[in-house]
Formats: C-alpha cells, sequence, structure tokens
DNA sequence: CTGAAAGCGCTTACAG
DNA sequence: CTGAAAGCGCTTACAG
C-alpha cells in the first residue's frame, strides 16, 4: 500500500507539502499540486485512516446509537439510520452503529477511545440513560428526539406538538368539531418513546383550545385490533367526522381496508389526515393528507451541529422542525349527520 | 485524556509491559499485572483507537455494506444489520455502516485508507456490483447471500433451496399433492435480490421430484392484492390443501385475516407454513409450522468467517446454513374435496 | 519476567 | 511557495 512517502518521492516533493497539497490548508503551486496529483493517481493513494486519526485533530467518524426494541418500528427506524449516515457521508463523516446491548458502555468505549469524533442518539426515551453518559463524557451528541431533561443538550427533532395542532387547525379550518386519533401501541408509550406522548399531548391541548370534541384510541398492528380501535372511536365520539392517524403503515393501510368495507368514504363520510408518518402515504386509497415525518431533514441538521460541535463548543438547545402539510384531497367539510 | 505512558509511570513499569499486560501476548508477573490493572483503573485509561489501528495490524472494524431499495423489506434488513453488530461486538469489532449511494466507492474507500479489516455484505444480489470490487481489493470478505458467480468468494447463508424441499417434504408426508406457494412482490424479483428466485425454484424442484401440483402468486402488500393472489391460487388449482408463505409479514397476515373471513380453517380445510421469515410467527391465529430465516445464525458464521480471513487467506466456499421446522400445529391431512 | 527503542503514516508548528 | 522534523500513542521485534 503506497504510503505519503511513496506519493513525496514520485512528485519530487517533501511529505509536507503532499499532505498540505491534499488537505488544502495551504496554497501550492500549480505545477506542484499537479505532480502530486498524478503521483496520487498513479499508486493509488490512500491515507491511512489509522495515521490520520493519531496525527490529526479528528476521526471523521461519528457514532450512530440506534437502540432497537420489540416495539420499534423498523421501517422508519431504518429511514432514520440511513438518513443519518447519508448526512454524515455528505460532510465525509463515517458512522460506527452501536447496538442497544452496548448502549452505554458502548458510548464510553468509542468516546474515550477516540474511535469517534461525536455521537448521534436515535431512539430517545424521555428517560434514557444515555442522557446521563453522554454529559459526563463531554463528548460532541447531538440527540435526535427529546428527552426530559434537555439541560445542557443538543437536540433535533420534528416539532409534534406544532405538527398535531396543524392536523387539528386543518380539519377545524373545513369545520370538523369531533375529531379522534389512532395512536401507536400502548406498548410504545410504555416503552418510553420521547415522541408519541408529544404528538399525543399536542392533539389534546389543540383539541382543547379549539372547543373540540375528541377521542383516542391505541391499537395494535393486527386487523381486529384496529377494528375494535375504529368502534371505539365511534362509540365514545358518535359524531366524529374526522380521523388524525398518528401509527405505523400497517395500521394505516388496516384503518383505510376497514373503512371501504364499511363503506365509509373518505373524505365524504370520514376526513382523515396522516401525521407524522415516515413512509409514503400517497398509495392509499385515496392518498391522504400528510404532515410528513422527514428523517433527512432531522438527520441532515443534527450532523451539521454534530460537526459545528466538533470545532468547539456550541450552546446547548432544543431545535424543534417545523411540520409541513401535503394536501391530497382526504379533508372535506363534515357530512351533514347520518 | 490518560495514555499508555502515563499508566506506565503510575505503575512503575515500561510502556511495553502495560501494553504486553494489556493485550495478554506475554506473561506478566501477578504483581505487575495489578501494579498496572490498577493505574489503569485508576486513570481511566482506554487505548487510543487511531494509535492501534496505526501500530497494529489490525483495526477492529467491519464495514457493512447493506443497501437499501424501495423494495427492500425493512423488518428483515434491520435483523440482519443488528445480527452483524452484535456477532461482531462478541468478537470485539465495531461495524462501520455503508450506504447504498456509495455501495462501491465506499468499500474502495474504507479498504484501501485500512479503515476496515475486512466486510460484511447484505442484500446480495444476483448480480452484484460489489463482487467486482472485493475480488480486486482482495480485502477479507463474506458474503450473506450468494450472487451467481461465487468464484473466490466467501458466502453464508440459509439454504433456501433445502427449506422449500423441507416444505413440501412436510407437507407431502401430511398427505398433501396440491401445493400453492404465495411469494413476495414482483418488484421483489425483478430487483434480483439473491434469495426469493432460490427457494422459488427449490419450490418448484422439489415438488416436481414429488410429482406435486403447484401453484404460485407473487402479491402487492396491500389488502385487494393478496385477495387476488388467493383467488388466482385457488383458480389453477382448484384442490389446492395446502399453501406455503414466503412473503413478509403484512401479506402473511393478511393471507391469514382472508382465509377467516372466508371460513377457510387452518389447518382443517388448508395447511398452512410460514417458510424463511425473519420474524415471529406464533402470534399468528393459528401459530403456524415455520422454517424460520434466523439473522443470527448467519451473521455470527458470516463474522467468524470475517475473522478467520484477518487472521490469513481461506479457501473460498459456499456455506449453506441448514433448514430447521418449528411445528405449531397448522399441518393437518388434507380435507377431502368440498 | 521486563525494558529500551524502532516504527507505523500521518499532521502541523517552525523555519526559511 | 516549500522542507526538515517533532510528535501523535500505540505494538512488537530485539535484547537481556
Amino acid at each position: 500500500m503506497a504510503s505519503i512517502h511513496d506519493v513525496a518521492r514520485v512528485a519530487g516533493v517533501s511529505i509536507s507539502t503532499v499532505s498540505y497539497a491534499l488537505s488544502g490548508k495551504r496554497s501550492i503551486a500549480e505545477s506542484t499540486r499537479l505532480r502530486i496529483n498524478n503521483a496520487v493517481e498513479q499508486l493509488g493513494y490512500r491515507p491511512n485512516a489509522g495515521a490520520r486519526m493519531l496525527a490529526g485533530t479528528r476521526t471523521n467518524i461519528f457514532a450512530l446509537t440506534a437502540p432497537f426494541h420489540a416495539e420499534t418500528y423498523a421501517p422508519a427506524h431504518m429511514a432514520f439510520v440511513l438518513a443519518v449516515a447519508q448526512a454524515a457521508r455528505a460532510h465525509d463523516y463515517d458512522v460506527l452503529l452501536l447496538t442497544q446491548d452496548e448502549a452505554t458502555s458502548g458510548l464510553r468505549r468509542v468516546a474515550s477511545s477516540r474511535l469517534v469524533d461525536g455521537i448521534i442518539v436515535l431512539d430517545v426515551a424521555a428517560e434514557d440513560d444515555r442522557v446521563g453518559v453522554i454529559r459526563e463524557l463531554g463528548t460532541p451528541a447531538v440527540f435526535i428526539g427529546i428527552p426530559r431533561d434537555t439541560e445542557g443538550l443538543v437536540c433535533v427533532d420534528l416539532d409534534f406538538e406544532a405538527a398535531a395542532a396543524l392536523a387539528i387547525s386543518r380539519l377545524t379550518d373545513a369545520g370538523h368539531r369531533s375529531i379522534g386519533l389512532i395512536g401507536h401501541s400502548p406498548g410504545v408509550y410504555a416503552r418510553g418513546s420521547n415522541f408519541p406522548p408529544r404528538f399525543r399531548d399536542g392533539f389534546f391541548s389543540a383539541a382543547a383550545a379549539e372547543g373540540v370534541a375528541t377521542a383516542f384510541a391505541m391499537p395494535e398492528r393486527d386487523g381486529p385490533s384496529v377494528r375494535a380501535a375504529l368502534d371505539e372511536l365511534y362509540r365514545t365520539l358518535p359524531g366524529m367526522t374526522a380521523l388524525v392517524l398518528h401509527c405505523e403503515e400497517a395500521v394505516q393501510a388496516a384503518v383505510m381496508d376497514i373503512l371501504r368495507e364499511r363503506g365509509l368514504r373518505v373524505p365524504e363520510d370520514l376526513s382523515v389526515i396522516s401525521a407524522c408518518a415516515s413512509f409514503e402515504t400517497d398509495h392509499f386509497e385515496p392518498a391522504l393528507d400528510t404532515i410528513p415525518l422527514v428523517a433527512a431533514d432531522s438527520c441532515t441538521r443534527a450532523v451539521e451541529l454534530a460537526i459545528e460541535q466538533v470545532a468547539g463548543p456550541i450552546a446547548p438547545r432544543v431545535e424543534l422542525v417545523p411540520p409541513r402539510f401535503l394536501e391530497r384531497g382526504s379533508i372535506a367539510p363534515p357530512a351533514p349527520r347520518r
């Protein structure tokens, strides 16, 4: 494997000139740069990663801690993992994957061995063991999600409260006064994941502010459970004219199937919004108005903030990404009572 | 951050003794070892990762190339990614995640910069660009999956052909002579992923060898498409008494729903086997006999083979993991024709 | 059982 | 615009 000495010899310069030419950290005569580039090309030279880490001030690796539990919804989880990896690569960073059985010890290990420059934290729980470890380590870190105590932390996330309020306001604008919410399974809330309660609470408080009647159900992902959830909503809210879905793709699909099966038309008989889903919602029949959870939005910003921290300390903060609304025609004025 | 020199000073020994004490590569007097361990503890010493990479012969990092496409089934993909990460950690290896937009260039980058000791390849296509790059690089690599041309490669995978044959033989043992197969969506086969055709072809050839009548359908994941697939199977195979499912969880769930809805009892009216699924199948009603795709099996073995290769070249090979059968009572003798 | 020293391949002040 | 050299923090022959 060619080293920087080989390149220097072939190009007829010193190794420091090669290093500076490649890093761009000082100006190099055009002719010199050309000879160096030719030598690099000819030898297939790539700087040794270990030597760079040791001599330089950074490793160009971020740790990604993304615990995966029984309740984790794989497609959304995957979308965030990939979005982090892609955002990192855009800044010449690689991503080291840490698993849940090493959640806190893995952070200690990679940070104190200087294997990584910083940490991106996914799947944040309200009470999250990783918070304490990261405070203690002092390593640059960004949370994608919001723990209960954000003291001293840098956090980025979709504004789930605002997303819920946006759903409510779109529906009230159309005249709806009785709105149901289908959330995740009870296990997801019990697990302590940070965003489902944020959406739920945002939903209830926005609805209360508007004086709107609400009902809430948390089905499991099987058909019978979804059917029961819909029954429950109609029972507690007989005049329900609109429905907000904040749940997995399979559950949303099941809801649409069941509505169709019962002859309930969307939006004529029921207006429906899909909120904070990380999957496409335009293949539903009909396509649903959606407030998307765009993994790339939060992850791109998280990587930027991590890189800022590598350069030097920044002020702790909680950055909320404003929700967007994609209109597809699944909202209509409420039908007269049947 | 404490260095090996600090440890040596506190313990009153040379740095080489510290290094050997920690690596266990030569015997150390009990009293010396104790002083060193105390110093390590007291200083919170962790060897610098970059220095180890540079001075040592290995980085203790594997690259994991796991491209993710529109057709990728996230839960299975995730299961394999995690299984690789866990298996790697069990051997003190970390995992660097490579994304699809850098599939081949990323391999070149991490291998020739000596950032990783080897490569684990997931989501292998029959014709896979990564095969050529890996042959050319000569870096230790293990494919989890089997490309068309395995010349010079080390591959591990579940024996999908044997799994299909096992499904057929269990059903023929019970007396079935007309067996349907519900496979993945056509896009999965078109994408060139290696295992779906292996299962399908194994199914057809085992059935042919037994003189069994077959039918095959490839639904999309929506309810209507699954319904149509079942209709198609019953139309082409009116005497169908058994069904093999080799498809996503949502599709398997939909099949069970539709059977129930049509009053078809499992196993009394139809025997069903779930084959090569990486998710649990015991929550179905009834629980299904299953030939599981156990991510940990292939991934553990893949990591072992990668580590062997780091120590020195090994013979190219294709290792097939034999399928297992989990009996749960969803097979019965065929019912008399209705 | 232990130590002194070379060397891994870079980066970056220091010097001109 | 360029070079000689120190140093990053380890591992590992070499020597005793």
